[in-house]
DNA sequence: CATGGGATTGACT
DNA sequence: GTCAATCCCATGC
């Protein structure tokens, strides 16, 4: 395996870095995917943690970049992000979905699932597939859970398109898909 | 201290 | 298509 990202990868607009994620590899154990689904967050826009200023729960998404954002959602599921920015600006990526590539048994285990399509199509799939939790909070993406790069080339085509499951700024175009891939959470909506 | 709202998912009609 | 599960934490009294 490749040696995973620096943290200057992080340090850069978080549009930026969510579009350039895609393609890249995320491990954790024995289990890795190909990031397929993005999401770019940044304290300036109403739908992002961030945007309430600095608090405990905000504390690392103003951190250091390059360490993972992971909160519950609903109460039951736990979202993965990627720190980005400068330290002292709040923005994170958010990972949406894998194309599952290592340890696809225990994956299947983890879910209680066959089909493979359905193992990581999801922010919250993943974690689970994965087995990445709370705990892993400010861990940096150079240790128990690890991002790398995507293999040399061109990157792969892309879409962006707006957000899923926010109630606001709504209209951002920041969600950004992986053309023809089975593994997205949801499907790219008609332009 | 009480309340309300989610960056979701799976089960069900 | 609808809806409940369930926990963290921001907010307001």
């Amino acid at each position: 395996m490749t040696d995973p990202l620096p943290v200057a990868f992080y340090d850069r607009p978080v549009v930026d870095v969510a579009q350039d994620l895609l393609g890249c590899v995320v491990r954790h154990g024995a289990t890795a995917g190909r990031i397929v689904e993005t999401e770019a967050y940044h304290q300036s826009e109403p739908a992002c943690h961030a945007y309430v200023g600095l608090t405990p729960r905000t504390r690392v998404l103003f951190g250091t970049p390059g360490r993972a954002y992971v909160y519950r959602s609903y109460g039951i599921h736990a979202l993965l992000n990627a720190v980005c920015e400068p330290e002292g600006e709040g923005a994170a990526v958010l990972i949406r979905a894998l194309e599952p590539i290592e340890g696809v048994d225990l994956m299947r285990e983890r879910r209680g699932l066959v089909r493979k399509r359905d193992l990581c199509s999801g922010p919250g799939k993943l974690t689970q597939a994965l087995g990445i939790e709370l705990e892993l909070n400010d861990a940096p993406l150079d240790g128990p859970i690890s991002f790398h790069p995507r293999p040399p080339g061109d990157p792969p085509p892309s879409v962006a398109c707006e957000r899923i499951g926010i109630t606001r700024a709504v209209e951002l175009p920041w969600r950004f898909c992986a053309l023809g891939s089975e593994h997205l959470s949801r499907p790219i909506p008609p332009s």
